[in-house]
DNA sequence: CAAAAATACTTTAAGCTTGAAATAATCTAG
DNA sequence: CTAGATTATTTCAAGCTTAAAGTATTTTTG
């Protein structure tokens, strides 16, 4: 009982940041903070939405895009949005269609495009999913208050648009 | 050529943000926006790993903080760190152990422990990669300056300790 | 000490993810 | 119209990831 990290005191969780040296670069920090942020909410909402729905967020997320999108996506769409390869889509609608909670029909117009929908049964349980998911997330950032978000949801959108501006494109 | 969209005109870049309604929660916009910049920035590393290295980012994610602790870390250590599953750092272990960028011996006052130790081997590969690395992360977060960088990192420690004040326990 | 609990790690099956190659449909130049 | 380029999607193999169950070792408790 003489281990002063016995008892009472709780070591901190461990994460990318645990082992940083005061020298390293400030621009290394902020990404490993941002990397051990986005982590732990994603597997804390991976894992409720597991025990509370037996769902995954992949297919989570797919819902979520469809249910924004009433006239349904393309793949490609789902592709873009959901930032995954185009091969990743098709497997995880292929699981939704199985689960009956999307449909896939060719586009008429060009028949390499399919037009994904939700189906009655996947907008009913999206529904029921939706307001508890919104409640994770309220709670996960009851931390910061109005303006500490709006000020963070800016900066986050300053280094997105650098993101989006020092991309290299192979149009050369 | 009537298509606004067309010629010199560059739709941006779809994301988890896309279809946001006008009327969602702030919570749930920093949320998808953080996990935006998050994916982009981890995709954008990935790809030039593996371009330039031939080497994934959990590898490298492992040999980095491999690096970061000269006297070795424990499965478990890296796990924690890395805030992945012990079963999946066996199988990364496993694979840099065969390409002989790290080692891995039992501890000998606790045999359950193996103690796992970036090779020489493996140092002078990691410091290859470490400042090309490091220019990548300083040249994506070029848009921000000093000052945004630190209330970044300031805002993003207050949503960490707000992720980790809100999780719960299972001992009740 | 010995049984029970806890800890460190491994194994396994299922699903996620990717990049590359393949397929099919549409568009574009000539 | 048609060959070639482009686009939308699928297929595939390899690797990543997890949760759950299993093994081995150490610690705790009676």
């Amino acid at each position: 009982m003489s281990d002063p990290q016995s008892e009472s005191v709780t070591a901190p969780p461990r994460d990318f940041e645990t082992a940083l040296h005061m020298g390293d670069k400030l621009e290394l920090r902020v990404w490993l903070r941002l990397l051990t942020c986005s982590t732990l909410l994603e597997k804390r909402i991976r894992a409720r939405l597991r025990d509370a729905f037996d769902i995954t967020l992949p297919r989570f997320d797919v819902l979520a895009q469809l249910n924004r999108s009433p006239d349904g996506l393309t793949m490609g769409d789902l592709s873009g949005r959901l930032m995954v390869s185009a091969g990743n889509i098709t497997g995880l609608i292929e699981r939704l269609t199985q689960e009956g909670m999307v449909s896939r029909t060719p586009a008429p117009q060009d028949r390499r495009t399919q037009r994904v929908c939700l189906t009655e049964t996947g907008k009913r349980i999206f529904d029921e999913m939706a307001s508890t998911h919104q409640g994770w997330v309220e709670e996960s950032l009851e931390g910061l208050d109005r303006q500490e978000m709006q000020n963070l949801l800016d900066l986050l959108g300053r280094l997105k648009t650098s993101l989006n501006g020092t991309e290299e494109t192979d149009h050369g």
